[in-house]
DNA sequence: CAGGCAAGACAGACTCTTCTGTCTGTTATT
DNA sequence: AATAACAGACAGAAGAGTCTGTCTTGCCTG
């Protein structure tokens, strides 16, 4: 995805995306930040929070919401992970992925410390776990990847119960 | 890394590259051919074999070697999920990724054969969810991750029986 | 064993494309 | 009248792949 095609997407002129964002980098950051506000606060949290009535019923929502995902036919994964893969760790866009995946996990450990569960720092990095390798199976064209790891959440929750 | 840094790392001329490989997709190819062999085969189940007695040990001896893997400060995560993610599922190479995972699986479901599991495939897969999962997270930085995923792996073992 | 020849490796220059970022000159809006 | 949008040309860098000309290596034959 270059330059040339977010500007002909976006139906802007590249002088005027140039005017917004001083470099691509600079507007590779913002497009993570605002994928932060819609995918994990606008989506992941919201869904979750909508679905389920206790905080537990609300960690195993995630993967209702992630079957969902998955199964839509223009599927793409997270921009977090593939960022993070791409760009690698030094990078600056890879770190602020990293922070972003942080906080998605911050967003698991809260319900988890809603749900009154133990060691919660270690649950969410858990959770967090089945979370992200059903997004890679999913890419790799397993639709039911979120059913397993909702059944792996199951047994994680009650270990940790 | 473009072809300018592999012909500089390999010590060998553009030319003689190109007289190997036809294209810079083709190397690719190879690469991940070669990495089959020396990663999948020539490592992972190596080492599993190796560090367990019983086929549910050598389940669970990946991870003991993953631990140690992601320790390593030159680490790099797995090239077939990094490339499947860069590349995407329709590209040839991220096809191809997509098969040298589901070998990688089909290694973890023939030891659930050996092991004497109940339905060794969805076993399978969901072992392949803790493995990438465990991978992201230590790419994320989380040097616990294989031990995390392990414990996840006892509980699904358990659940298989 | 020795001389020569073919195959392939070498460094690096070169082409062509693609990419980022800048600049120009025009048009619309407020 | 000023601000910002527009289309698009342009510069400079980087990347893939080709080509030239030299040098090494190993083998075959006399």
């Amino acid at each position: 995805m270059g330059v040339d095609e977010v500007i002909e997407r976006a139906g802007v002129a590249k002088a005027t995306l140039y005017r917004h964002f001083p470099s691509k980098d600079a507007l590779t950051l913002a497009f993570l930040e605002q994928r932060e506000e819609r995918w994990t606060y606008g989506w992941v949290a919201a869904e979750a929070r909508l679905r389920g009535a206790t905080p537990e019923e609300q960690l195993l929502a995630i993967f209702d919401a992630f079957d969902e995902w998955f199964r839509q036919d223009g599927f793409e994964a997270c921009s977090f992970i593939n960022v993070l893969l791409e760009m690698g760790n030094g990078h600056p866009a890879g770190n602020a992925s990293v922070r972003y995946l942080a906080n998605v996990r911050a967003f698991v450990q809260s319900l988890a410390d809603e749900a009154g569960l133990r060691e919660t720092e270690a649950f969410a990095h858990s959770w967090h776990i089945l979370m992200k390798g059903s997004i890679v199976a999913a890419s790799e064209g397993d639709t039911e990847a979120a059913k397993r790891a909702q059944k792996m959440g199951r047994l994680l929750i009650e270990q940790y119960r």
